[in-house]
DNA sequence: CGATCTTACGGGATTCGTAAACATA
DNA sequence: TATGTTTACGAATCCCGTAAGATCG
């Protein structure tokens, strides 16, 4: 015969309420039901925990000195329990993410800020690094999933892409490039270029995307925020390569955005978490919050 | 369907061990049986705690977070079984005793070194308080028994009568007392006496007692500390009356000590405690002790 | 007596082990 | 195919509720 929770609790609630009869009220059991209870983890311990006579309960010196001991485990346990409830109905809990700067900065927060409306009690830890950093945290365990842009050497992950991380040609109405048939690197190398400084991941895109063909890109203004780039294509510096995410709100006044649907000019990002792990409850709804999100915004966005 | 602790410690089994089967081994159970166990804690609680293939095994993002908590919680439970086996066993424990200080400067520290001998793990809590302070300690559940003098006006008690606590006199070879038929207060009163400073116990009892023959003690000489006492008998300056235990090592060389019979020079000390209130099996032992010690006391004890 | 705890017993659920089916490297 | 997990099922045990017995005030 072995401890059982159910005499535990059994034990618990006698010596709290100092009466058979009440504690099996509380456990909702019926009361010859918690008398064989306490007789069992009597036994079990070989330890009498009452004096009882029919009339008189009290716990024995013995008693007294294991109630705080098991009342307290009982106690951790049902808040174990309760965490896993809330865990379960997402009412609590923390999801791990890594991700892209480029992503934790433009993509991410008005998603998060979405779903806190749903789940308050749920919060985000943000890991922001670079691409392999990214991986090597999803490896490690450090969090549920990443965002990033594919890799090619990848084993043990699933690989779900997610959004197209696009790059805009942002410039004055009526510039040329705006009725042009299409925007690649050679109609962008006869204009005036604003790009982004050196060492920012949308800089990257563009050499990388002019390496392509061969092309080198250069900068006719560079800016380091992207507030800057904006403000210099209204002052009519030329034409600004930026992320699409960055010029989401700011297309207006006189300001117009095509996207470049040139080669190497996006990079695919994407969902990446150890193979055949299960996300939380809660990360799993997230991602799918991300992934309908994604795909609207693709179909939403116009020139 | 509810959470047992065969569960939990199934799941906690299993992720210390990375595997069922292993896990399975640990608990001395079969498999299969490990399988349903953590089955049923997952449809208990509602989530998935382990990815698992046949041949990979991992805990989920929402088990990871459980198992510290868990494995805590079993940890003190078995902690609290352990310190139940020690108590059972009297390697372990605390006896809360009160008793009047005479008690516990006397009688008391020989059986307690005794009984820690066989129990080196057992300690003792001694309060030492007045007759009214023990019996209020021993009602208030302060400490499992007291040792006091017997008190009239008590109910919901046990009294077990235990020694008598006798008062001698103490005096030198040859003095006429010691051929004396009988020594009582008239006897006591033709010779100078030794007597313990006010206040004392032993005071109040010798004052007692000749109070009750209608006479006043009158001491020769007082002293507050019994070797002083026994240092002013050597000297020749009269006969102290002592407790019993005082003097016990203090026979040798030209000194004698004789019991005194007559009424009113001692006290009934018993052992008190609540009625039906059961001692911890150590507290048990101890007072077993001390009954047969105090018995074989009783005996051994000639002039 | 009356209130409370204990014992006895039967039905239903739980747990375990054996055996067979199943899944992955 | 080999190893490790899951499913299926019967036997033993456990747990609860009902009913009757015991005990103290």
């Amino acid at each position: 015969m072995n401890i059982s929770l159910v005499q535990l609790r059994a034990f618990i609630a006698v010596s709290r309420y100092g009466s058979f009869t009440l504690a099996a009220e509380a456990l909702h059991r019926t009361q010859p039901a918690i008398t064989v209870q306490v007789k069992q983890l009597e036994e079990n311990l070989g330890l009498k925990l009452f004096d009882r006579t029919t009339r008189q309960l009290r716990l024995t010196t013995v008693g007294l000195e294991l109630v705080p001991a098991l009342s307290a485990m009982l106690h951790q346990l049902d808040g174990v329990i309760e965490i896993s409830q809330n865990i379960r109905t997402q009412r609590t809990g923390v999801i791990r993410i890594a991700c892209l700067p480029s992503v934790a900065s433009s993509f991410l927060p008005v998603h998060i800020a979405e779903f806190r409306k749903q789940h308050p009690g749920i919060s985000f830890l943000l890991s922001d690094a670079l691409g392999d950093k990214v991986i090597s945290m999803v490896t490690g365990g450090d969090v549920e999933f990443g965002l990033t842009d594919t890799h090619p050497n990848v084993g043990d992950l699933d690989i779900t892409p997610l959004l197209e991380e696009q790059m805009c040609a942002l410039f004055l109405e009526g510039h040329p490039i705006q009725s042009a048939e299409q925007v690649d690197v050679n109609r962008l190398s006869a204009h005036d270029l604003v790009l982004m400084a050196h060492g920012s991941n949308a800089r990257r895109i563009v050499d990388n995307a002019f390496a392509a063909q061969g092309r080198v890109a250069v900068a006719s203004c560079e800016a380091s925020y992207m507030s800057t780039a904006v403000g210099m294509v209204q002052a009519g510096l030329g034409i600004a390569l930026l992320p699409r995410s960055g010029v989401n709100l700011q297309v207006d006044g006189r300001l117009r955005a095509r996207l470049i649907q040139a080669p190497g000019f996006s990079r695919q990002i994407a969902i990446v978490k150890l193979k055949q792990r299960s996300l939380s409850p809660s990360a799993e709804s997230f991602v799918q919050l991300i992934t309908a999100a994604s795909k609207d915004q693709q179909k939403r966005f116009n020139t």
